[in-house]
DNA sequence: TTGTGGTATGTTAGTGCTAACTTACTTCAT
DNA sequence: ATGAAGTAAGTTAGCACTAACATACCACAA
C-alpha cells in the first residue's frame, strides 16, 4: 500500500480510538492492530505518538474549520432573523451529529490541555462567537432586538447548540428530535425571546 | 495520623489530580506525593487506582447531588416564574463554578465511559430535567407557555447553563459575567421566548 | 530477456522505561 | 508486645519506540 494511503488510513483509525479512549487511553499497538500491520510501520509514517494526535486534530479541525466556515457564509447570505439562525442551528447540529468522534476529540484534547483543541477553540469557534454577537448588536441597534447583552444572548443561543450536542456525545439521549425539529424551536424561542415585544 | 482523615487526605488529592488529567494520565506515584506519603499506602486505602477512583466519583457525585436536590427544592417553592428559573440557573452556575472538579471529573468519566458518571446523569441530571418538564408542562396547560415542547424548551434552558459551565471548564472565557447576570439573563431571554406573547 | 541494485513497505523481536501493585521490614502509641 | 501507620525496595507487566532483517517492486544496463 502507497505510504500516502496508509498514512490516512492509520489517521483515520487513530482517529477512531483517540476519541474514544482520549490519549493516555488508547495505545498503539492497539492502532497497529486496528489497521492490521505492525506497530513499527505506525512509528515510520510518524515520529511519535504525541506527533500522530496532533496530525490527528489539525487534520480533523481544519477539515471542520472548512466545513464551519462554509456554513457560516450560507448563514450570513440570509436575509430574515429565522433563516440565519435557523441555518446555523441546523447546520451545527447536523455537522457534529454526522461526526461524533469530533466532538469526543475536542473535549478531550480540551480537558488535557492539548494545544491544537486551543487553537480551534480560539479561532474557529471565535468566529462562530464574534458573528452572533455581531449579528445580535446589529439588531438591536436596528431596533428590533431587545436592548439585551449580545455577549450573553449570543452565548444562550450558542448553549443551546453545543449543549444539544454534548448530550448526543456523552449520554445515550432519552429523547428522540431531529435536527430540523431542534433548530426550529432552538430559533423560535430565541427569536421570540429576544424581538421587542410589540414586534409581529 | 488515623486511618479515615488520611483516606479522606486520599480523595482530595486524587479527585484534584483526576479531574485535572484523567484517569489513564494519572499517576499513583503523584498521588502519593502529593499526599507526602509513600505510594504503598495509597494502596493499603484503596484496593486498586480503579477502586480509589470510583470512590472519588462516588463521593463528588452523592456531595453534588445532594446539593442539587436542594437547589430543586428552593427551586419548587418558588412561586412565579422568573423565581424559578433564576434559582436553578444561578445556584447551578455558582455551584460548578465554586468547584471546577466535579465538572471536569464528570467530562472525564463520561468520555472513559465509567459507570458512575452514567449514575449520575441518569438519575440526579434526570431529576433535574424532569423538574423543569414538568413546569414547563403545566404551564403551557395554565396557558401561560405558548404551546411549545416541554422537552425541547426544557433542553434550550438547561443547555444556556450547561453550556456556560463548559465554556468555564474547558476555556479561559472571554467574557466575565457574574453568574447573577447570566442567571437573570438567561431567565428573561427563556421566559420571553415560551410565554404567550399576549401575556404582559 | 534477464540479472542487479535500489527503494518502498513490511515484519520480528527486542530495549528500556514506567507505572501499578507487593512484600518485608520499621516505628511507635497504647 | 501488639496492632496501626508507615517506608524502602522490589516485581511484574505493559507500553512507546527501535534495530535488524525480509520481501516485493521497479528501473535499466548488459
Amino acid at each position: 500500500m502507497p505510504a500516502a494511503d496508509r498514512r490516512q488510513q492509520i489517521v483515520d483509525v487513530a482517529a477512531e480510538l483517540f476519541s474514544q479512549k482520549g490519549f493516555s487511553g488508547t495505545m498503539t499497538k492497539e492502532i497497529a492492530d486496528r489497521v492490521g500491520v505492525s506497530e513499527a510501520i505506525i512509528f515510520r509514517h510518524f515520529e511519535s505518538k504525541e506527533a500522530l494526535y496532533s496530525a490527528i486534530l489539525d487534520y480533523k479541525v481544519r477539515q471542520t474549520a472548512e466545513q464551519i466556515q462554509e456554513h457560516l457564509k450560507q448563514a450570513e447570505s440570509r436575509k430574515d432573523d429565522f433563516a440565519f439562525f435557523r441555518t446555523l442551528a441546523f447546520d451545527l447540529l447536523e455537522m457534529y451529529r454526522n461526526d461524533p468522534t469530533l466532538m469526543r476529540l475536542l473535549m478531550f484534547s480540551g480537558l488535557e490541555g492539548h494545544k491544537l483543541s486551543e487553537i480551534f477553540f480560539e479561532s474557529t469557534m471565535n468566529e462562530v462567537r464574534m458573528l452572533l454577537r455581531r449579528y445580535v448588536a446589529q439588531r438591536i441597534e436596528d431596533g428590533t432586538f431587545r436592548k439585551i447583552d449580545p455577549i450573553i444572548a449570543s452565548r444562550a443561543f450558542g448553549g443551546m447548540i453545543v449543549h444539544q450536542v454534548f448530550v448526543w456525545t456523552l449520554y445515550k439521549d432519552d429523547m428522540e428530535r431531529s435536527s430540523a425539529e431542534l433548530a426550529d424551536q432552538f430559533t423560535e424561542l430565541f427569536l421570540t425571546g429576544v424581538r421587542m415585544t410589540n414586534h409581529k
